[in-house]
This record gives C-alpha cells, sequence and structure tokens, in this order.
DNA sequence: CAATTGTAGATTGTAGACAATCGACACTTG
DNA sequence: CAAGTGTCGATTGTCTACAATCTACAATTG
C-alpha cells in the first residue's frame, strides 16, 4: 500500500498489519508483541520494531515506552469531520494543482486500480475495497510528487480508515470513482473535483 | 520537544536532529549516515535507524531504501499555504472544542512557557525561539488528549517549521502568543481564537 | 572506443545475545 | 492488617557481528 510494490521485508509486513487494523481485525487495545509478530512473519525483533515505529507515526498504533505498543482506537466522532475535512483539502489542492500534468501513465494505473475496485465492489469483499480505495486515491497523491505532503496526506487518510466501513451498495464505491477518472480523462476539472470531494466522506 | 521530558535516549536525540534540521543547520540533501550519528551521540546504529524511521515519517528526511537518509527540502511555496491552513484549522478546532476544559495546570504550563519565549526574543535567540513557539502550540494539543490528532499536527507543524524564520521584530511572537494565552485565561473564546488564527502563518 | 561486466569499499539490513525496565505477587515490617 | 520492599518472569532496549545491497571505478569484450 505504501508503494507500488512494497520493497522491503519491514514495508511488506507494514502493509499486512495495515491492512488488518484498518480492517478491524485488530481490536483496539490488543498489544503486540515484537516476538510474536516476529516468529509471525520469520525475521528478528528488529525489522518489527521499525514497523512499529511506522505504525506509531501513522496514528494506528500508541507505543509506551518500555511497555510496547497496542492497537490505537478509531479517531472519536468528534474528531472525525475534521479529519475528512483535512483530507479533502489535501487532495483536492493536488488535483487542482496537478490537473494539467496529468499523464497517460497516470491514467493507466488509476484505470488498474479502477477495474481492481470494480471486482472487488462485484464480489462484496469489503476489506479489499478498503485497500483499493486508499490506493486509488493514492495514486493520485503520487502524481504530485512531494513526499512531505504525501506523508501528510498518508497519515491523515489511515486514521480516517480506521475500522471505518462504507455503508449500502459497494457498487456506489466503483462509480464514484469511475466519475472521478472519466472526468480527468475528459480534462473538466471543475467536474473532477466535485466528484473527488463526495468520495471523501 | 516530543514530550515535556524526553524520557528515551532515541526521543531525545530526535529532538536534537529535529531542531538542527528545523533551524536549517543541516542543509537539505545533506546525507545523514547511521555510524557517524551513532558516533556522535554514543549509542549504536539501532537506536538512530529509529530515530531515522520517526523523522522520516515527520517529513524532515528522505529515506531510499539501501541508500539512507538525507534532509528534506523544506515545503514549496506552493504547498505552504496548504500546510498553514491545515495546522491552522487543527488547532482552531482544538482550542474551540477543548476551551471549557482547560485546566490550572494548562495555565501554567503555557505561561512558563510564553515566559521563555518572552526570553528568547529579548536575547534575539531565533532558533531557542522557534522550539518555544512549537512548544507553545503543542501545550495547546496536548490539553485535548487524542494521540492521533497530534500526530497529525505533529508531521504538519514540523514541515511547517522547516527552514522557516519569522521577519522583523521577534517581539512581535511573544505578544502575538500573549494575547492567546490573555484571552483564553480571560474566557474569551472568540477573541482566543482569532489571536491563535493570526499567529498561526 | 563504447558498452558491459566484474570487483572492492562503504553503507544499510538483519540476526541473535545480553542488559535494562516493568508489572505482579509474595514477603517483610511496623 | 496496611504499607512498603524484594524477587521473578516477561518484555522491551541496546549492542555487536555478519549478510545483503549499492556506488564507483577498473577490467573485459565485441
Amino acid at each position: 500500500m505504501n508503494n507500488l510494490i512494497a520493497r522491503t521485508i519491514p514495508e511488506q509486513i507494514a502493509n499486512q498489519l495495515r491492512q488488518e487494523i484498518i480492517a478491524g481485525n485488530l481490536e483496539a487495545g490488543t498489544p503486540l508483541r515484537e516476538k510474536e509478530i516476529a516468529d509471525r512473519f520469520a525475521v528478528s525483533r528488529g525489522p518489527i520494531r521499525e514497523v512499529f515505529r511506522q505504525l506509531t507515526q501513522q496514528g494506528l498504533l500508541d507505543l509506551t515506552p518500555n511497555k510496547g505498543v497496542r492497537v490505537a482506537q478509531a479517531p472519536s466522532p468528534e474528531v472525525r469531520p475534521l479529519i475528512v475535512a483535512l483530507r479533502s483539502q489535501i487532495e483536492i489542492f493536488v488535483l487542482e494543482t496537478n490537473f494539467k500534468s496529468l499523464t497517460a501513465e497516470n491514467f493507466t494505473r488509476l484505470n488498474a486500480i479502477l477495474e481492481k475496485i470494480k471486482l472487488a465492489c462485484q464480489q462484496d469483499d469489503r476489506d479489499q475495497l478498503m485497500v483499493l480505495d486508499i490506493e486509488f486515491h493514492q495514486a493520485l497523491m503520487q502524481s504530485f510528487e512531494d513526499q512531505g505532503l504525501f506523508t501528510i496526506w498518508q497519515t491523515v487518510t489511515l486514521r480516517m480508515a480506521m475500522r471505518y466501513r462504507r455503508h449500502g451498495d459497494l457498487m456506489d464505491s466503483y462509480f464514484e470513482h469511475k466519475i472521478i477518472l472519466d472526468a480527468i480523462r475528459a480534462g473538466d476539472k471543475s467536474a473532477a473535483l466535485v466528484a473527488l470531494e463526495a468520495n471523501i466522506q
């Protein structure tokens, strides 16, 4: 999830754990032991410590010195609207600023993800849809090459995604993303922005 | 900077490096070698790796696998206004939401920092002022106990602070913070919000 | 001579051993 | 019996050694 391909071992492990936390497979408050996770992925504790530090910084884990990490609580209903607003602003900014610089490569990548989204919707695979949803927006963010802004976006988005379940018909998600991509392809900036904003909630 | 007291060794080292990066003592693009930094702080590479991962996640360093870290570029003039807006929104939200829950402890803590700010301004110590400025706002953020939101705020704020120098008379900074605190103490929420917003730029 | 391949040194990545810290519970002590 | 203290087991924190990877530059080859 972090990159198109997860290069390093810690990255792969981080992706896996992230997905499980976001999906809610790991209850909030659950302690994660270094050795336990290390054994599970057949590596030593070093790489796991790296993963824990990263996920902590991304707001998915809480770390207490000498005590270890626990799965963090999802954002409270009070704070969630703020998080959503922040993410929305970032993505709107990027799409607007970067609109004319989008390349054919960006289109094909977005389209590839969109097809996977369609599949996940048809198969009613909510977990996979959540992963792909984030991947779609991530591809947008990465078209605008600003590592610092990407990091902020990622932290905000992961926090927002925690234990979040899209309600109703999954197919709606597919259509929403399709509208965004179609508008981009058609060069209709304002339509794209409207569709994007509508999708982030 | 991360906490009132930096508990662990990696935290202390991270604080030191953060300060140097933000102050601009370390040029953007400068590579940081694990062993070099480890020797400097008389620890092994392990804790340093932790520090590098954290600062990377906070947008102060760029990490490339198998190549190491470099000091990140400050946000571009294009992106900076967005970063400022994000930070402003977060702090406004917290102050507004949390206004009535502020305790006497919060006041004394804020006041203590304010006094230090005054001193730094009088001594024309720009680096120290930058640290204290962030500390002041951090104290505000920590009065609202939400680790996830704090993490987001921190990332945004550190990014915004990179190589940023307040122009003009340093004393202005002192007065701006004094106005905020006075308004809070007087229970004048809207005045506090206005003053806070004016200060974040 | 240009392109490729090979090698050496430096640097990061990982593993495993040891040290420090924490929490719980039994024990002492007034 | 209550408060404090000591010990034990579990877990995290750190260090050292070794493996994998990258970069630069030399050697080879067509």
